[in-house]
DNA sequence: AGCGCAGTTTAGTCATAGCTAATTCCGATC
DNA sequence: GATCGGAATTAGCTATGACTAAACTGCGCT
């Protein structure tokens, strides 16, 4: 297991994160991918990629791109923990909602030591999911792969409990959560409209027609 | 009320709540007592000044040293609300040990929105006092004076309960308590030796020799 | 009153992390 | 295989916050 240089700052965990995330989306990371998502502008996406390898945390590729090492995988994966722990303890241990904890848990993420990670997951019981049905990565960064079944792969008349929801918007984690669209939830596919058309849902609040584009970023187990 | 500037540095919070501290210790706020208590080079604590007085968080006198603000003492305040609150919490409701929560705190306090202080706050029961016994300024940042007597002031002979230990030192925190010298804890002054020598103490813990600085920095009630 | 020293400030550097404007590269198209 | 356009990089700038070395100030002492 390399050694992942420890001080990173707090920028640098935050690239990380989102090359993880660009790479766990099977898209190329390429400067401006990773520019657009980080809201910074090209040079700044350039500038970052050429300190993030000259630290070993990515191999880059002029004009190509970057792919995180293993080292640098580690180190994301050490932020995600972070983050996703924090979420579960801030929705459970102090009442925070859905669209509240990852606003709170991005600040926190970079503030949380070793051994508070540790106490919070004991205290929490070694949680395996955040509130939104993310995995949490475990004490040895293992994270579970779960690609599943999305509402929009289900056919029409099928059923199936919500698994996850996309965690970074608040407006839309208000609105699901009106839809009765929550981790946990029962939902049944009504209608699935053709032409890639809306799919219609019930929940316990009633049923709701959600486009085709949301309803795939809602997994189903 | 003067409204204080949102987003201040991590830099510049840590610098106000180390001259709140000078000024409540009554010390005058130069440049090197200000750098030494950053643990700074003077010319970085000079820059630090008067970026700060810019902001109209110090008045700055050259040569001569800071004052805050009104502005500046609440944004002072704030952080060390955030920083006693967090220390609370994380004794009270994750068990960290007296020597512990100090330095997790020194970095949360910075990560901390006033919708999760507000949170804790209400969560622990709207605490007056921190685990070393200092007081927690409230949501309007007003603060007890309290100034009392330290354990170095009592008589041969006389018992009181410890209010207040020093909170920075992991070592001395748990020198202190192995002696017993813990907030809440009886205490008895056996002797007070001649020019300025040990303090002896009676504890649950027994019988101990300190220095006379040191049992002047405890404050009892 | 003047000297000198300690303490303070200025000057000049470095690293991080952002920006815009200018330039360069790559690959798709002709 | 040359050309062109979009993506990427370089160049040059800003702000923060640290540093060392050099210059300056003010105050206490003679
Ligand atoms: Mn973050
Ligand atoms: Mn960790
Ligand atoms: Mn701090
Ligand atoms: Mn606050």
């Amino acid at each position: 297991m390399r050694t992942r240089p420890r001080e990173l700052t707090v920028a640098a965990q935050d690239y990380l994160k989102a090359i993880h995330a660009l790479e766990d989306e099977g898209v190329r990371v390429t400067t401006s991918a990773l520019a657009e998502r980080m809201s910074v502008s090209a040079p700044s996406a350039t500038a970052m990629a050429k300190r993030l390898a000259g630290l070993g945390l990515v191999e880059r590729t002029p004009y190509r791109g970057v792919a995180l090492t293993e080292t640098g995988r580690a180190c994301a994966l050490e932020v995600i923990r972070h983050h996703r722990l924090l979420e579960r303890y801030l929705a459970d241990r102090l009442g925070l909602t859905l669209d509240e904890v990852h606003a709170e848990a991005e600040l926190l993420e970079h503030a949380l030591s070793e051994e508070l990670e540790a106490r919070i997951d004991a205290e929490l019981g070694y949680p395996t999911h955040d509130p939104h049905g993310d995995p949490i990565p475990d004490a040895e960064l293992k994270l579970d792969a779960e690609r599943g079944r999305t509402l929009s792969d289900l056919d029409e008349g099928e059923r199936a409990a919500v698994s996850r929801v996309p965690d970074g918007d608040p407006g839309l984690l208000r609105y699901l959560a009106e839809l009765g669209l929550v981790p946990e939830a029962e939902v049944e596919v009504l209608r699935r409209a053709p032409y890639g058309g809306p799919v219609t849902v019930r929940t316990v609040v009633g049923e709701h027609a959600i486009s085709r584009e949301l309803a795939g970023r809602i997994a189903v187990a």
